[in-house]
DNA sequence: CCCTATTTGTATCGAGCACTACAAAAAGCT
DNA sequence: AGCTTTTTGTAGTGCTCGATACAAATAGGG
């Protein structure tokens, strides 16, 4: 009993996704959000909560859509090394959706007022270290089936990867040049020995 | 004529980037600022004028003190090998200094907040720009004198050093392990060339 | 020692923030 | 229909923000 919930959370989620992908947690107002949400603030506390408990909603969400269908493209592929080519495919192509944001939302949401937040640092810290240690799992499987050398250092390698991948997603929100970053990725992974 | 200005404007400066780079821009209110600059709001907009410009002076401020030791880590070397090497040690023992917020102010600047400022943004173009063009043309010169191959492709690689660095300063800010870092820059090194 | 120019501190501005109080609206239940 | 429960929209809470208004304080020039 009593009166139906009118909104459809998931595409609310997803809508405040996206403005705060564009703006960054502390820049998005509550208020741009809801209208955005298309809900009131009534509907907002009884089911949300709180703006911090929103994000981390669009975190899981942002994770659940862009970050697996990028795993998917790592894991997915019968060598690591189209494997790693596919993931930078992947978020070269995310970047180049006009749809989008040209930047990543959970790789911006690395930033001090995001990360004062012990719950959203917490979910970040967790995000990172799965992907990485799921990404290392792979490496190690590669140097068993020899298509990696035995002496292949597969937690720093991924780590450097994953750094320069962090370091990608950061700079571009200054300038943006795929046919640079293609180059730039081909030789540093020939580099690393894929 | 007129009374004379009673604080120290450089020391000001150097204390509100303190501030400014352990609490993020918009994170950072100009009270807490006048506080640690130790002047009240009369002289703050008598001299300084607004928020944006204080922030603008701090960015220059750690740029010809932090930027500049980095510069000369990375220029003063005989080999590039070395000055490569040394700009990371440079970087890694800022990182390590109990006294600096573990995290590069410059680097974490490049965030929604400030880069939606557009003479903010210029700046921190400019600046990357600048030591970019620096860093290709000492990779240029290291072709030329022979400690580099021919085949060099100098842009592409100083690109993938910055973009590591980012990624790395960026990366610390959710966790710090020196000795792996340094690790992953001696492998990411290695396989460049270097 | 007054006049003028500049700095300094205080008190406050209007705007925007996340969040809440509360009553009207709408649903299921008997 | 009447009762209960939940959702919804409005209006407002107290707070903080960057920026200002302005008078008191302080300096040099005549």
């Amino acid at each position: 009993m009593g009166r139906n919930i009118a909104f459809d959370y998931d595409k609310a989620i997803h809508r405040a996704t996206l403005l705060f992908w564009r703006q960054g947690y502390t820049n998005t107002s509550l208020r741009d959000l809801l209208k955005a949400m298309h809900i009131g603030e009534g509907s907002f506390y009884n089911t949300v909560k709180s703006k911090k408990a929103l994000f981390l909603e669009c975190l899981k969400h942002y994770g659940e859509t862009v970050g697996s269908k990028r795993a998917a493209a790592l894991f997915s592929q019968p060598s690591v090394k189209k494997g790693i080519r596919a993931l930078f495919n992947t978020v070269l192509d995310d970047l180049d959706n006009p749809a989008n944001p040209r930047m990543c939302f959970m790789a911006n949401s690395v930033s001090c007022d995001v990360v004062k937040e012990s719950e959203l640092r917490q979910f970040l810290e967790a995000a990172m270290s799965d992907f990485q240690s799921r990404f290392v799992a792979r490496l190690q499987k590669a140097v068993q089936s020899g298509e990696l050398p035995k002496d292949f250092d597969s937690v720093s390698v991924a780590a450097i990867v994953a750094t320069f991948m962090q370091g990608l997603l950061r700079g571009v929100i200054i300038n943006y040049d795929r046919r640079k970053i293609e180059r730039q990725v081909e030789i540093l992974l020939t580099g690393l020995g894929f």
